[in-house]
Formats: structure tokens, C-alpha cells, sequence
DNA sequence: TTACTCATTGACTTTATACTCATTATATTT
DNA sequence: AAATATAATGAGTATAAAGTCAATGAGTAA
């Protein structure tokens, strides 16, 4: 019944092969996209055979999905990490911006080529999303209460923001040719949008 | 040297074709989307063989740009016509909502697709884009001097705006699953964003 | 030490789809 | 009316990329 028995070297070989090929993938979706990255570019950018490959994940979709899931698992507990006490909605802004930049490259991929990706993995992107949405709300409930920003449709203080800041990942080739779009435009966005939101009164 | 002599029965049939095959692609792009319709899809439905689309177009790109920049003269040619006059930011941008309704299939397509198209489709698209800012950067600008809504960057006025409404049309699925995101939000949203930016004074 | 298990390999198979081209039928020209 | 030009055809070709599987050899158990 047990699964203690500890590992053999065989299973941590595998586990390790495993790790590296989501690692890999991970980069190398990042770098020349999620749908146009070959299995067989992944193999050879991780170094084992194409045939590694679908040892590891039945299809190419699974190994997508278990990509996604890696990533929302990171950029999950960063954001807790950044944004668990209860701060002002700029602070909260901010923080979803420092934890974007952090996986900038993968994440402008999922936004520019998320309608694309099969349905298990879109779903993966929208609950990270959701993640995402709790905090910023909490934030803005907050304030809102507390008379700082006027008081909008938690949905629309929400899909703004992200409209916003999709927008500009979306077309990073416009906004920041070379580097990164939320280095340059993260603080102006930033500051641009609470004043949007700020209280009238 | 003159091209005048009318045209004979050949010609036209030849125009005829090749329109033919740009509205059926149109609607074939608006349907099942710009990278996943397949040449044969269009044959077929345009009711013409395969080879056909090859003797009209030179390849596949070249069909989707001809589909793209008759988009393109369309929508402008309305928002041309709905948005001339010295209208308040709020017509224009009604007008804008009201100009891209009518195309919303084939443009929520743009949206979601347009990083993965071959570097003239997006172009096409940008240019299309830099016609909708036109009207309203100009409409903005009025305002701002009238004072009517709060000075702020032009560029954010557009963006914020545009973004807004990308990423709606681009999560059809989730706020409008049957039916259109514009018509179910349109209204909403342009409220939503003059309360934004109206003048705090 | 020997028999067995299994992670890895890479050549091969399969599938999808853009694109070609010899042929056909019809319009145009002489 | 005969000769010629050309729009349309669709079976055929080329290519790319996912996925398969028998062979290999190193780790494991007896």
C-alpha cells in the first residue's frame, strides 16, 4: 500500500527528465511561442530525443497544460507573497505589475495566443486570472468603503486594468520593441490608472 | 496603351470570381477564424475547387491581406461616415462601438489573432487602427481644451479605451458565449469609461 | 552473476494542408 | 469557322510536424 520506499535512482532520473522538459518548454514557449514551438524544438533544446518527449506527456497538449500549471503555480504564490497583507489598491497594482515582469515573456504569450490554446489550457489561464482578480478586488472594496476611489463595478475597476495592461503586452512589438513593455509603461500605467479611478469628490 | 476598351465577358466573370472569393473568405475568417480556416474550406464553400483560390491569389497570405484591406476600407468608410462632424468624445467613441458591431465577428478575429499573422496582415491591421485613433485623439483633444473631460495623455485616453474593448471581444467566449460582446456591453462600457475620464473639477 | 525492467533513442509512419499543373471547356480573335 | 487564349478544375505533389515503436543499454532484483 506504501509509497514510501525511497526513490530509486531510475525514478529520480525520470522525475529529473520530466522537471527539465517542463523547464525547457517553459523557456522555449516563452521565447518562440506557444503554438508555433515544435515538440521536436523542445527536445533539442533540452537535449534528449524527440521521442523523450511524448514518453513523458501523451501529447503535445499535455505537456502544454503541464506548463500553464507550472507557471500559474509560480506567479500564484508570488502574487500571495507580494500582495497577502492588506494594502492600498495601488500597492496591490503594483505588486501584480512586479509579479508579471517577473514572467513577462511567457505571460505576453499566453495574452497574445490564449483564444488559440485548447480549451484545458485556456482554462488553466483563467483560473490563474481569477487568482489574479481576488486580490485586486479585495483591494478595491477596500477603498471603495473607505471613500479614496469613487466607487465603479468591482468587474469594471478589474477588466480596465487588465484591459489596459493586456494591451500593451499584446503589442509589445509597438510599445517596447526590445525589452520589456512593463519596465517602461508599468509605472506610468500604473499611476494613469489610479488617477482614473481616483475619488472625485 | 489605354486599358480602356470594356471589359469582356471573361474579365468580368474573373472579377466576379475573385470578389466572390474574398466575401466567402470574410465570413469563412469571421466563422472559424483567420489562422484555422483552410484554403480548401474557402473553395468549398465559395462552391469553386480548390485550385481556383491558387489562380486568384498566390498563396494563402496574399488571400487573407486582400480580405484584411477590403475590411479595412469597409470599417473606415463607416466610421467615416458615423463620426465626421465635431461630435462630443462620447459620439465618437458610440460611433466607434457602432462601426465595429457591424464587423464584430471578423474584427473580434483581428483581436484574438492578430499577433499570429504574417507581418502585412498585422500591418494592415495597425493601419486600421491608427484611422479609429485619428477621430477619437481629435475628439479628445477637444474636450480636454474645453474642459470638459480631465487633461491626460493622449495616447493613454486611446489605449485605456481600446483596451477596454479588446478585452472583451477577445474573452468573448466568456462574457457573451452566444451573441454579441458589443451589444451585451457596448453601452456599458462607454459609460463606464466617460465617468472615468469626465472632468473631476 | 544472471535475468529482468524500464527510460531513452531516433528512424519511421501518419496526417494535414498548402500549393502545382496537365487537362477541359468556353470565350475571344482572326 | 478555325485558331488561340484563358478561367476553372481536381487529382496529384511536397512539406512539415505530431506521434509510434522496436532496439538499446543501464539500473534493479533474484
Amino acid at each position: 500500500m506504501s509509497k514510501k520506499q525511497s526513490k530509486t535512482q531510475r525514478q529520480v532520473q525520470k522525475d529529473q527528465t520530466r522537471k527539465h522538459l517542463i523547464e525547457t518548454a517553459f523557456e522555449q514557449f516563452a521565447q518562440k511561442g506557444l503554438t508555433t514551438t515544435r515538440t521536436a524544438d523542445i527536445a533539442k533544446a533540452a537535449k534528449v530525443s524527440h521521442g523523450t518527449v511524448f514518453a513523458h506527456f501523451s501529447t503535445q497538449e499535455a505537456l502544454l497544460n503541464a506548463v500553464i500549471e507550472e507557471f500559474g503555480a509560480r506567479v500564484s504564490l508570488r502574487l500571495h507573497e507580494l500582495a497577502v497583507r492588506n494594502n492600498s489598491l495601488q500597492d496591490v497594482l503594483a505588486a501584480h505589475l512586479k509579479g508579471l515582469a517577473e514572467f513577462e515573456a511567457f505571460y505576453t504569450r499566453l495574452v497574445i495566443e490564449g483564444r488559440l490554446l485548447p480549451e484545458s489550457a485556456r482554462n488553466a489561464f483563467i483560473i490563474i486570472q481569477s487568482a489574479i482578480s481576488f486580490h485586486i478586488s479585495q483591494a478595491a472594496e477596500r477603498e471603495m468603503q473607505a471613500g479614496t476611489i469613487d466607487p465603479y463595478p468591482i468587474h469594471l475597476i478589474f477588466n480596465t486594468w487588465v484591459g489596459l495592461i493586456h494591451y500593451y503586452l499584446a503589442n509589445n512589438d509597438l510599445f517596447a520593441p526590445e525589452g520589456s513593455v512593463l519596465e517602461r509603461y508599468g509605472q506610468e500605467l500604473l499611476d494613469h490608472y489610479m488617477r482614473l479611478i481616483a475619488s472625485k469628490v
